[in-house]
DNA sequence: CCAGACGTTGTT
DNA sequence: GTCTGG
DNA sequence: CCAGACGTTGTT
DNA sequence: GTCTGG
């Protein structure tokens, strides 16, 4: 799955990139749900970044503490059940991020070691995520989740499950509002290839979302 | 018809 | 909101 | 994902 | 054990 990622880059990196206009934020290290995190979504005729709640709250939930067990989305799946199948037409979204951690569990069944994973040469990358708006008489609530799907070779050795990584065309595909075929959409749900992804461990102070500094990304000596 | 669920992961 | 179960 | 809390009453 | 918070 995936429950926790970086995000590093500038803010400069991310417009010249994808080209739009990004609100202000910092590097960080642990990216945890429940935290706002950016995304791009496709407004009107055109794409636009801003800060989504990590943990999907459904228009229609009674209570927003359904969102801590809505951080991920199958692919598999997305389709059928009724929290994603309505976004799957109309709210679409990419999240820039450039590493991802998974916990592996060790032999003993008990220790668990953080792995960071990272594209190419650490560049930037999207996963593909769905988004929702929930709103009370006071408030407005706009929250996502990161699909996942089956894991690539390289990951099958940390977890069983990865998240989706959307790169080029499919990232416009993604985007593009005149697309409602299920059918294109779920077949860019992959696993990414494993030949350019590499995972390495890092420190367990990854493992507590308070910290948040270039120790959580260090390699394990 | 109304009531009630709606999710993923990991662990047992 | 939308689907499943009773 | 992992970390950390998990409770009520009465008094200050 | 289970739920909430980050």
């Amino acid at each position: 799955m995936c429950g926790r990622f970086t995000l590093t880059a500038t803010k400069g990196t991310l417009q010249e990139q994808f080209s739009l206009p990004f609100p202000e934020f910092t590097p960080n290290y642990n990216v945890a749900p429940s935290q706002q995190i950016l995304a791009i979504v496709s407004g009107g005729n055109e794409k636009k970044a801003g800060f989504l709640h990590w943990g999907l709250v459904p228009s229609w939930a009674k209570d927003k503490k359904i969102g801590y067990k809505m951080i991920n989305a199958r692919s598999e799946t997305l389709d059928e059940k009724p929290a994603f199948k309505r976004l799957l037409s109309r709210r679409r979204c990419l999240i820039p991020a450039d590493g991802f951690y998974e916990w592996k569990r060790e032999d003993d069944g008990k220790t668990k070691q953080p792995f960071r994973i990272t594209i190419g040469n650490g560049q930037l990358f999207t996963f593909a995520g769905l988004w929702d708006k929930w709103r009370t008489e006071e408030e407005e609530y706009f929250s996502c989740t990161i699909i996942t799907t089956k894991p690539n070779q390289l990951m099958e050795s940390i977890h069983d499950r990865m998240p989706v990584i959307l790169e080029g065309d499919d990232q416009d595909i993604w985007l593009n509002k005149d697309i409602e075929d299920k059918h294109i959409l779920k077949n860019i749900l992959n696993p990414y290839d494993a030949n350019n992804m590499s995972a390495y461990p890092v420190s367990t102070l990854v493992n507590n979302p308070r910290n948040n500094n270039e120790a959580c990304i260090d390699p394990l000596s």
